[in-house]
RNA sequence: GCCCAGGUAGCUCAGGGGUAGAGCACAUCCUUGGUAAGGAUGAGGUCGCGGGUUCAAUUCCCGCCCUGGGCUCCA
């Protein structure tokens, strides 16, 4: 039979050859090195036969494809070397993830580190058997029976799934199987570069209902160098840490007295301030009014905006004088009440409510993480009372800002997803119809690609989410636009329409930092604390070089200082090579250095952060410079 | 909320049933030094909180709180 290859050749084989033979007959080096095939697009076997005109390529580790393979069968090889050490802990699902695989078990005890270090040597020693993997495919009660016989009961259930009649396919290496739909590469001897990273409880099928599992994880790779580097990537990774710059830097802290709170510290809030002006600015110029409403609410407001009934315990609540009040969660149902104050119409809309709105929310302990997840977070919130057919060109422009705004703060990475209508809803069909309708028109009116969440909608309306990746590739949620046909009607909003008719506004709830604690952890993270100098806490310090400098000194960086610039002078009795490396490891982005020389000639010696000397220059040369940086966002 | 690992000086961390350790930071003194660490001296701790075992607990045991990694959740 003739087997076509990807270079267009084709090679003659005798019938029943499979993928291995086929490399076996190119040369023993392929051989060696192949650890699965793809069969006219598919990823296979190497015990894969093969037909007659079928097109196959060969998979070594230098293929791309491999990894995925590797993980898998890395993924085996721990659940093997689990049930060699604990044979009373029983296999579950083991799938590759970014970066690696995990494997969850059944077993009457959480692993401990010592345990994984036994298991990876286990593992390392198997692999070392160089013991074949085969496939084998079953019938399917026979597979049910088998696992249920070997106390199996997990891999039962699953194959309990698969539609009677069908047949499963099993590997084997050595005595050991499991239910897999493969493939893996052909002997164990080929997993090499792997590590297991850490263990952590899950859940039976994700429901924290069910029992809990124990859950490895561990990464693979198809060479020592990839692993190296890999392990490599999560150290830089985690030097950019929004937690450890934001304490070295004296940015913010949290203690134990207020879980979830944020104190910030002088530098931190000047962050917060530079970036809530930014939006604040963007706001007015895009026909939003900012306003301010209570943190405590009596009770009654969220009993008619329904969140007393669903997120009571997620809320903090406080009572006096024999009345019951709530910390609000979320701002919308306090910007009704601004709206409301007054009879409006049509002519009104789109009206356009903003504030930065402290909103606490009683987040379940384990959720809690840094700056990035909080029960106390401020957001920039915004609602926007419009009629349905204004929601299509609110949106449109909503979307134009989010991607503005982001671009200024340094952002160009942005992943969407709309989510759409799930199962438990208000509103009628045609309402989300036309709502969905608007949200995929705008976003592919703008040429942006976009993810689905199908069913992840509110039960107000569907939307729009914008996230942005931390330093550790987790995606985290900031913008956000939704369109709620609920609360407007739930909470008595109204206008008057053109035919005199009163009508129920639609509100759109949108945000674009999302919560300005999480932005700014983004952000620390996005620049590893090196701020562009318009969000510099600490724009430039001056530094004299010995005694006779230091009225000088004062008196220049007062002026930057009187020029609206954030300026430190450090007239420390220390040589300026220790100024220099402190404010440099402070993330300074300027160090202005002030010697005799500097101070008869009326100038500064300025060095940026990266260590560059731009030479000297009259101070208000430097000034120029500055109110250039400011406004360019550089 | 669930599972695991942690919590020692302002920070980063070592230690371990019987006076608590380092580096950096801080203070004082010497030094006035030209672009990533000048020198000396010194101060600094309820070893997360509560209980138990013990002659003796920061150390061992139990409970709680918080932090970190996952899981679940995220209006």
């Amino acid at each position: 039979m003739d087997i076509r290859l990807p270079d267009g050749s084709v090679r003659t084989l005798s019938e029943g050859a499979t993928a291995f033979d086929l490399a076996n007959d190119i040369g023993p080096g392929l051989a060696r090195a192949v650890l699965a095939a793809q069969v006219n697009g598919e990823i296979c076997d190497l015990s894969r036969k093969l037909s007659d005109g079928d097109t196959v390529s060969l998979i070594t580790e230098k293929s791309e494809e491999a990894l995925e393979v590797i993980r898998h069968s890395t993924a085996h090889l721990l659940a093997m070397a689990v049930q060699e050490l604990f044979p009373e802990a029983q296999v579950t699902i083991g799938p590759v993830i970014e970066d690696g695989f995990y494997y969850d078990f059944a077993y009457e005890r959480p692993f401990t580190p010592d345990d994984l270090n036994a298991i990876e040597k286990k593992m390392k020693e198997i692999a070392k058997r160089g013991i074949d993997i085969v496939r084998e495919i079953w019938d399917r009660d026979d597979a049910i029976k088998h696992f249920e016989n070997i106390g199996e009961k997990y891999k039962a259930l699953l194959i309990g799934r698969i539609p009677e009649g069908e047949t499963v396919s099993l590997y084997k290496q050595g005595e050991w199987s499991d239910l897999c739909r493969g493939p893996h590469v052909p002997s164990t001897s080929k997993l090499k570069y792997f590590k297991l990273m850490r263990v952590s409880g899950a859940y039976w099928e994700g429901n924290s209902d069910n029992e809990q599992l124990q859950r490895i994880y561990g990464t693979a790779w198809a060479s020592k160098d990839d692993l190296k580097a890999y392990l490599h990537r999560l150290e830089e990774a985690e030097k950019r840490d929004h937690r450890k710059i934001g304490k070295a830097l004296e940015l913010f802290h949290l203690q134990d007295e207020a879980p979830g709170m944020i104190f910030w510290h002088p530098k931190g809030w000047s962050v917060w301030q530079v970036v809530e002006n930014k939006i604040r600015q963007v706001m007015l110029e895009n026909g939003y009014q900012e306003i301010k409403t209570p943190q405590v609410v009596d009770r009654k407001l969220w009993e008619k905006s329904g969140h007393w009934e669903k997120f009571r315990a997620d809320m903090f609540t406080t009572s006096t004088e024999n009345r019951d009040y709530a910390i609000k969660p979320m701002n919308c149902p306090c910007h009704v009440q601004v709206y409301n104050q007054a009879l409006h119409s049509y002519r009104d809309l789109p009206l356009r409510l903003a504030e930065f709105g402290s909103c606490h929310r009683n987040e379940p302990s384990g959720t809690l993480h840094g700056l990035m997840r909080l029960r106390n977070f401020v957001q920039d919130d915004a609602h926007i009372f419009c009629t349905p057919d204004q929601i299509n060109g609110e949106v449109g422009d909503f979307i134009d800002l989010v991607f503005k705004t982001y671009k200024t703060f340094g952002f160009e990475d942005v992943i969407i997803f709309l989510s759409d209508r799930p199962e438990k809803r208000v509103g009628t069909d045609e309402q989300w119809d036309k709502a969905e309708t608007s949200l995929h028109e705008a976003l592919q009116g703008k040429g942006l690609e976009y993810g689905l969440n199908p069913g992840e909608g509110a039960f107000y309306g569907p939307k729009i989410e914008f996230s942005l990746k931390d330093c550790l590739g987790r995606v985290w949620q900031c913008g956000t636009i939704q369109v709620d046909f609920s609360m407007p009607g739930r909470l008595d909003a109204e206008y008057i329409a053109d035919d005199n008719s009163k009508q129920t506004p639609v509100m759109l709830h949108r945000a674009i930092l999302g919560s300005m604690e999480r932005f700014i952890g983004i952000l620390i993270e996005h620049y590893e604390g090196k701020f562009p100098f318009w969000l510099a806490p600490v724009q430039a310090v001056v530094c004299n070089i010995s005694e006779s400098q230091s009225e000088y000194v004062q008196k220049i960086a007062d002026q930057m200082l009187q020029k609206g610039f954030r300026v430190e002078s450090d007239l420390r009795n220390e040589k300026v090579g220790y100024k220099v490396r402190a404010h440099t490891l402070a993330r300074v982005p300027y160090i202005l250095v002030a010697g005799d020389r500097e101070r008869d000639e009326g100038t500064v010696s300025v060095r940026s952060r990266s260590g560059e000397d731009l030479g000297s220059m009259h101070v208000e040369e430097w000034l120029k410079e500055m109110q250039a940086m400011e406004t360019e966002y550089r």
